[in-house]
DNA sequence: ACCGGAATTGACATCGGTGTCAAAATGTCG
DNA sequence: CGACATTTTGACACCGATGTCAATTCCGGT
């Protein structure tokens, strides 16, 4: 690899004017500057960014950390996110996820990545809930991604559950449904029960009867046998006199298995009843028969927002610098599909 | 930040004892190894990673470049491995995805990748397709994760949808199918063609009439509309006399909707007719009712696969290395589940 | 041609580690 | 106790870039 003394010695300068060339300073001799733009291509010159690091403490590399589970679309969006906005500020993104889950700003990838000498860092969960940092002192400026923590001076990202949730009511209220049930996530959940009482107030706000609310997840039950109790739940809501005209699903997952119970009972969506879901995950919205209703977070936009926070902090390097906000929420958007009926 | 000068003042010996200490170094005297070791633990002294990679030109990061589509489960495993075995072999992934996706191994973030000095490179694509190299000079170790490319010199780790579709058969022909369809993907990509190799195949080896196979998927369609021409193939199909008892899906995601559709058309699954996947990609075969047979193809695996290749081709720098395998085919797993009905 | 000031340019130190090699300390044995 | 082998330690150069500051070149004006 050819160095910048190579450069120099090619073109007949010193090193510092080769850096002057490549910094772009001004004040070089557009007569120099040629010679030693030559030499860089003949010699596919690449400053080494390493001395480079080492000189300026500045890495232009942010570190980007996840909870366990990627394979998550929410994870997955928010990193899509930060790496694009990260590209067009110049910046390199550091992808690590932890292997060890009990404490978020812990562990060997943290430390790998603080070793590497990010200039921030950027800790995103798959699920919106407060996470407990186990230091008070920060090792370099960072940003939650889809959680919070009580400590003010973390700025988080995070998105409007409670919004959501209302956007999600105020769909089915437009299409004119006026008694409707909800299958609730797990209701300790932080996420689930904004969600739920955004979509409560939704109907409040509408002078409608509050609807009915169930929670329908198994707890105790692994990833992916965790929907066992929604059947009885289920049936217990169509049991109803007067039967709500929809159901409102915690997520999209649940409303899928929703579907298939209600194709199981004859009943069929939206004829029967309509369905509404939350996080609108394409691979299920979109391909579902009736594409099913949903609303839809921008997780892109939260690794976006994230990262832009993340580079304020960083360029005001000021400790004592005054967070206005320490969270942001990022609003959702309704996806009215196929799965709603509409009642005149 | 503290740095080696700061501890080796602290313990009151030379900066070359504190590296010695640092990298385990033989022939330290356990008393000032001690003094030393309280000193960084005093400090909270952390080596300069931009330091210690200027020197021995060694960073122990590797590039991970995808193209456009993050949000492909495939992809995303890939790099769980990845990311999960780097860990397990001290190394550090930069993780960047292809913002233009024209050619693989070029662009800004090619560029980025090689600039931060990676000692290797595995770049991932979301469909096992034979790629088109650029550079016939590779900057750096460079191993195709789920690509592959006519250069015998470039190491490749792809999955084996023939023999994938072959499981697929055999799983059908296990439960008693005789008489059953394919709806393939687009003929002409590698791993559709591919995967309906191997399903015929499961049949001539059976001694059973050769399957079906229809193109079901609409090319010119968008992303998510890409659907369109299943219901029209799907009916064609079904109104076969003898009606085949089951359908091989070129993939999950046309298994869902044809899913929909068989429902709409008053035929359920298993009963009337069974249903195979293609990925298993969780999110699908685990939520539809009854639960899609799929078959998996080990991912994260592939990741794995593809950093140990491209360790062993960092370790022996030998330009001139034979690589006795250029192409590792990574097997499936058949994932037989509720959708498939057993003929007796 | 000469001078002063601005525009260019380069010598050199520096960032924080590690490799080399010689110096110092320690230990062993006759 | 001295000679010698061995272990332990440190001084110094170097990796490849950039900041500082002084040296040099350039220019217009006399």
């Amino acid at each position: 690899m050819a160095t910048i003394y190579d450069v120099a010695a090619k073109a007949g300068v010193s090193a510092k004017t080769v850096s002057r060339v490549i910094n772009g300073e001004p004040n070089v001799r557009s007569k120099t500057l040629d010679a030693v733009v030559a030499a860089i291509a003949d010699l596919g010159y690449r400053p080494s960014t390493a001395a480079r690091m080492m000189k300026s403490q500045r890495n232009n590399v942010i570190g980007f950390l996840t909870d366990r589970i990627v394979t998550r679309p929410e994870t997955v969006d928010i990193a899509r996110g930060v790496s694009e906005t990260a590209r067009e500020l110049g910046q390199t993104v550091l992808f690590m996820t932890h292997s060890d889950t009990s404490a978020p700003l812990q562990g060997p990838e943290y430390n790998s990545l603080i070793d590497l000498n990010v200039d921030g860092l950027i800790y995103a969960a798959h699920i919106n809930e407060r996470v407990e940092l186990a230091h008070t002192e920060l090792a370099c400026p960072t940003v939650l991604a889809n959680c919070f923590s009580n400590d003010t001076h973390i700025t988080s990202i995070i998105p409007d559950d409670m919004a959501g949730g209302f956007l999600a009511g105020q769909m089915l209220i437009d299409h004119g449904h006026k008694h409707v049930a909800m299958l609730n996530l797990d209701e300790k959940a932080f996420a689930a029960s904004r969600r739920a009482k955004g979509f409560s107030q939704a109907f409040a706000k509408a002078n409608l009867p509050k609807p009915i609310i169930r929670t329908a997840l198994d707890e105790r039950a692994g990833s992916w046998d965790e929907h066992e109790c929604v059947p009885a739940v289920l049936d217990a809501i169509l049991s109803m006199s007067p039967r709500p005209t929809a159901l409102f699903c915690g997520n999209d997952k649940m409303a899928m298995v929703v579907y298939g119970l209600l194709t199981e009972r004859g009943l069929s969506v939206p004829n029967d009843i309509s369905v509404v879901g939350f996080d609108d995950y394409p691979l299920i919205t979109r391909l579902l028969r009736p594409q099913l209703s949903s609303v839809a977070i921008a997780f892109d936009e939260i690794g976006r927002r994230a990262v832009r926070e993340l580079m304020a902090q960083i360029e005001t390097n000021d400790q004592a610098a005054v967070h206005t906000t320490h969270q942001i929420e990022v609003p959702g958007t309704p996806a009215p599909r196929g799965s709603i009926k509409i009642i005149s």
